[in-house]
RNA sequence: GGAGGAGUGGCCGAGUGGUUGAAGGCGCUGCUCUCGAAAAGCAGUGUCCCGAGCAAUCGGGACCGCGAGUUCAAAUCUCGCCUCCUCCGCCA
């Protein structure tokens, strides 16, 4: 969530920033209630330092009737006072929380037609097999097992392609490893609290993306980042520990309700994937200069294993509530002659540590929210689409990627 | 899952209804002493909310696992929940 002081004082640029990422939200209203919240709050305060005040007369002589008689009035009056405020407040911590993070300064407006284009590496390739029909070929995938064992959009890797999955995950924990991040494996399920803290929809709201547990306040993760996020909750970190490097790993679990439609077919979009993905927590004023370091190390991993791809920067109406900046790498795809998106990285700044209450403490003293950045290293579904479209070969085997080889026992093809 | 015990500040730990935001210790910071260090001594050392102030800071409120309740008054009593420890059961 952002800080109610700052929508005070900048209610103009919040109204605007919510709109400009596709929202729908009167801040006045939420103006108002903080007003009556803090009224009634005010009020609530004066009872009780009168109330305190009683009751420090009573300490030391014998009880006497009228004060306690003040005090039982006093009672009534702030249960009724407490209960307004319990109301108010409800209300007033809802709409705060559905308010999204302000975009950086450099983010491109309007929806993802005017994502901007800022890099691209490798030559583009015309002219491949759609993956699907590939690796069915090979007896590589199995969509109709998958169904019978769970459902639509469920699968099972069969033997190369599970282990070509496996050799790109080593791959690139090695590389993430040695970039000084430090590996984790994570809760495949989190609390509600965690899960709404991260900026993701909690519990079974017909919009949630998330599989909730019937009966436990306990959803399935949909990306190590939820509870990565977690992690540090409640927590004050020194100065001098930052930036935290994290990297976990972990299957991924989305519904995908309502996302049928356009690249929906084999691994592309699925209702599980592994992924391992980066997660730091830096001081406010780098996290600008760690979000670069993120987009650099998935670049590192994408021209090692030699797919072409360009970077762009999300439109404020593309991205998600906590994100104030987004880097998208879209890799290129000669089956549908187009860019693809493979991984992504952001800037949540204070949006999520705000919610979940991660600080800094300064080496002046001070306390502060510190910032969140996420990035994906490698989804491991999409990157085999990847590799399947780029790599394959005109007889039906595929190419190992150079770098991956050591991770096959060497095989040069599969 | 069952039985018992416990949850207090960065850490250890006192505290069973009112002068406790919380003794004492450790740690940390500053000062004194010293050529310097150690030791010793002195002082300081939580977070959040509201309000005042340019600010240092000041006034009020909240917080002793979480949430309810009893009471004029709760860290302290009652109930529910969570977590941890021990024992039993089960088990990769």
């Amino acid at each position: 969530m952002l800080d109610i002081r700052y929508i005070r004082d900048n209610t103009k640029l919040v109204q605007e920033n919510t709109k400009n990422k596709g929202y729908d939200i009167d801040i006045d209203v939420l103006i108002k209630l903080d007003a009556k919240r803090r009224d009634i709050q005010k009020k609530s305060d004066e009872l009780r330092e009168r109330r305190n005040i009683i009751s420090a007369q009573m300490k030391n002589g014998k009880p006497n009737p009228e004060l306690i008689a003040e005090g039982k009035s006093l009672k009534t009056e702030l249960v009724e006072k407490e209960n307004q405020f319990k109301k108010i407040d409800d209300e007033y911590s809802l709409l705060l929380e559905s308010i999204p993070n302000i975009i950086a300064s450099d983010v491109p407006l309007g929806d993802e037609n005017n994502n901007v284009e800022i890099k691209k590496f490798g030559d583009q390739k015309q002219g491949a097999i759609d993956h699907l029909d590939f690796a069915i070929r090979r007896d590589w995938v199995d969509f109709e097992r998958g169904a019978k064992v769970a459902g639509a959009k469920f699968y099972f890797l069969k033997g190369d392609l599970a282990l070509l999955e496996n050799a790109i995950y080593q791959f690139a924990l090695n590389h993430i490893v040695k970039k000084g991040f430090t590996f984790m494996t994570v809760p495949h399920m989190v609390s509600s609290r965690v899960m709404s803290g991260a900026g993701f929809a909690p519990r079974t709201s017909d919009q949630s993306d998330e599989y909730a547990i019937e009966g436990e306040d306990l959803s399935l993760i949909a990306t190590a980042e939820i509870p990565l996020t977690g992690y540090h909750a409640d927590e004050i970190i020194d100065e001098d520990d930052l930036p935290l490097l994290y990297a976990g790993y972990s299957p991924c679990y989305r519904k995908e309700a309502g996302t049928y439609g356009k690249f929906t077919r084999g691994l592309f979009r699925v209702h599980q994937f592994n992924k391992l993905e980066m997660y730091a927590f830096s001081l406010p004023e780098k996290s600008i200069e760690v979000h670069e370091k993120l987009l650099g190390i998935e670049e590192e991993i994408w021209q090692a294993i030699g797919i072409s791809y360009h970077v762009v920067n999300i439109a404020a109406g593309d991205l998600g509530a906590p994100a104030a900046k987004k880097y998208d790498i879209e890799y290129w795809s000669p089956v549908d002659n187009m860019y693809r998106e493979l991984t992504s990285c952001s800037n949540c700044t204070d949006y999520q540590t705000r919610n979940l209450n991660i600080r800094v403490r300064r080496k002046s003293g001070e306390v502060q929210i510190l910032h969140s950045l996420n990035g994906t290293v490698v989804s491991l579904a999409r990157s085999l689409v990847a590799v399947l479209e780029n790599f394959q070969q005109k007889d039906g085997t595929l190419l190992v990627p150079e770098v991956l080889r050591p991770y096959l026992n060497g095989r040069e093809l599969l």
